[in-house]
DNA sequence: CTGAAAGCGCTAACAG
DNA sequence: CTGTTAGCGCTTTCAG
């Protein structure tokens, strides 16, 4: 029933309702307008009236920008991760947003495509902004960003990364991947190959090559004995690079293949598969490929995927209640491990009870 | 080389490194530090040092609230989407976020998960926010929202979905879809079938599904011959939806499948394939199926997905692009349509010439 | 219970 | 070329 500026879309300016100007329409002070909203001073009934009354005709909005002025948050969260067109991301990035919505927080997202470079700028940029934290997801956090972060006052938690002295979230994979290699000795595979990305840029696949190693060491296999390809175009196009890299595997020696191939991701393990489809080399017979992350399709495909299951919803979860509870200042630095789970599929043969064994 | 407070971490209040604190430290007026860090006037090559040095040492960041409330933009973007998690959103959005990073825009994401009602809160949010735009991607564009937006003097830009006098670009999902379906009728399919969520909430499902029937009535087929099954379900699982309505198809006759069936999502015509190889049905020879999407797995399963390709990153692109120029003012509203292809591969066997003709 | 006044950090006239 | 002044929209003492 209000009357709008009958010209329809217009330019800005015409957004000038201000809490004065409710305030006049109401016929009382600002200060009252922003206690009724803010509930922040009892207010007789009668005035409470008057106010929501104008504050619906003129469909007043307060201005969050000038709130978080006068206040000393600004309700704002930046998220920064390595690539949202990643499940793994995507999931936890979802479970961060849901969260915040709760609690009227709104997400300032910063993808940084594994550009370790520009994450100096982009921080910049959301100090600017006065986010009242920055959660990083995966990665490998730089030292002199989060030391500048902690200089201007703006709470840090890491997800499945870490840095001493910062709370952080992350997923077992040392342990898991450790497991993983002794599962799978235990189901009889004996040679063992490994193809991810460079591990210097991402704490986690730096945990899980850790694992790798150490459970080969535990089953008794050197290291030299397996095929590890790094390569770093995995990290731009896992299904493409993987199914290059397959290549390599055949260079060595001649029609030769490990037993198993474990990989950092399902788009590696699948490009592997299909390249191995393409050679006409069965899977799991011929040789097994595990991949990593459960990815949503990886029970779909064939050979449906023996991979790592992992829950990033309450990976995003956790992260955002350690940023809540960074701001209410305790300051004690929380470090939270989640578990993951061996999902065995037809990739890769084992049997239940050793997996079980090995929980 | 400048000294911290020495606690370390602290709780705020000691970012107060305002531009008045530089002034000081420089010997000028706080007007005098805004000049020379936005080149808005001219200062002499001298004072600019001092000043310039005092920003340095003090390590001095512009607050980009108090900037925003000075100025008309707060060179926030609002991108509302649907469900970060699907490849299609994921994309779409990396490429906003690019884009926008070049200006020095930032962007505030609302993921809607499909959920139509919580839309207009979170809009609300986004406003009270003083964003300078709105893009929206999927979706059905609500009208009071649209109403809204414009009254408040905010650019609304719709991505792969259409409101009148609102600019947008959209994939041409109808024209791909008939002739998809002629393509599909000329190499041989004869009966079809279709699988995809409810069209009503997505104009781009509702332009597939009218592209489908017009095709199929270019062909002389008649809609009541086809098997056409809509499934709530699959916009919250498309995967296992999928796999759960392939009985549907077995249900009515026995063992009668449609030559072709056409689909909304990569995912749906994988989660049908499998099913299809659990019951020993063999795809392409007993019955093809065909994707949407092109999702960056779907040649790499098996069978290989014949899909439609498009642009995502062009589609995120364009609507910045839509955005700044709304933002410009010119007030006119554009629509642009961008192509999508055919890609043959293995799940639906179609000559090239074939598509060629068509294109 | 309500209002007046001050000021968050910044920029845009306007003087000088 | 540089400084003074005013004020964006809001919240917050502090009086009344």
């Amino acid at each position: 029933m209000t009357a709008y500026n009958r010209s329809g879309i217009e330019k800005k300016k015409n957004k000038n309702v201000t809490i004065s100007v409710v305030a006049k329409e109401a016929g009382v002070a600002p200060s009252t307008v922003s206690h009724v909203i803010n509930g922040t001073a009892s207010i007789s009934e009668e005035t409470r009236k008057k106010v929501l009354a104008a504050i619906e005709k003129l469909h007043y909005t307060p201005n969050a920008l000038a709130q978080a002025m006068r206040q000393a948050n600004s309700r704002l969260l930046g998220v920064v991760l390595q690539d949202i067109s990643g499940e793994f991301y995507a999931r936890c990035a979802a479970s961060i947003l849901e969260e915040a919505e709760k609690d009227n927080y709104v997400v300032l997202l910063c993808d940084m495509s594994y550009q370790r470079k520009k994450m100096k700028q982009r921080i910049e940029e959301l100090v600017k902004r006065q986010v009242d934290g920055v959660v990083f997801i995966g990665g490998n956090p730089d030292g002199e960003v989060i030391r500048y972060l902690s200089q201007v006052g703006i709470p840090v938690i890491l997800g499945d990364c870490s840095y001493k002295g910062i709370s952080s979230v992350e997923f077992d994979n040392e342990t898991t991947m450790e497991r993983l290699v002794c599962v799978l000795f235990e189901a009889g595979y004996r040679s063992f190959g490994y193809v991810g990305e460079p591990v210097g840029l991402q704490d986690n696949l730096k945990a899980r090559w850790n694992g790798y190693k150490k459970g080969l060491e535990a089953c008794g296999i050197r290291l030299e004995d397996c095929v590890n390809v790094f390569d770093e175009a995995l990290y731009k196009s896992k299904l493409a690079g993987a199914y290059a890299i397959f290549d390599s595997f055949d260079a060595k020696g001649s029609g030769e293949y490990p037993d198993v191939i474990v990989t950092s991701n399902d788009k590696i393990a699948q490009g592997l598969i299909a390249a191995a489809r393409q050679k006409g080399i069965e899977i799991p017979q011929k040789m097994a490929v595990v991949g990593f992350d459960n990815s949503e399709i990886s029970q779909y495909v064939s050979p449906a995927l023996t991979t790592i299951a992992q829950d990033e919803r309450l990976l995003g979860k956790s992260c955002y209640e350690l940023f809540r509870e960074a701001l209410s200042g305790s300051g004690k630095t929380t470090h939270i491990f989640l578990p993951q789970k061996i999902v065995v599929r037809e990739s890769a043969l084992i049997a239940d009870e050793i997996v079980e064994r090995y929980h």
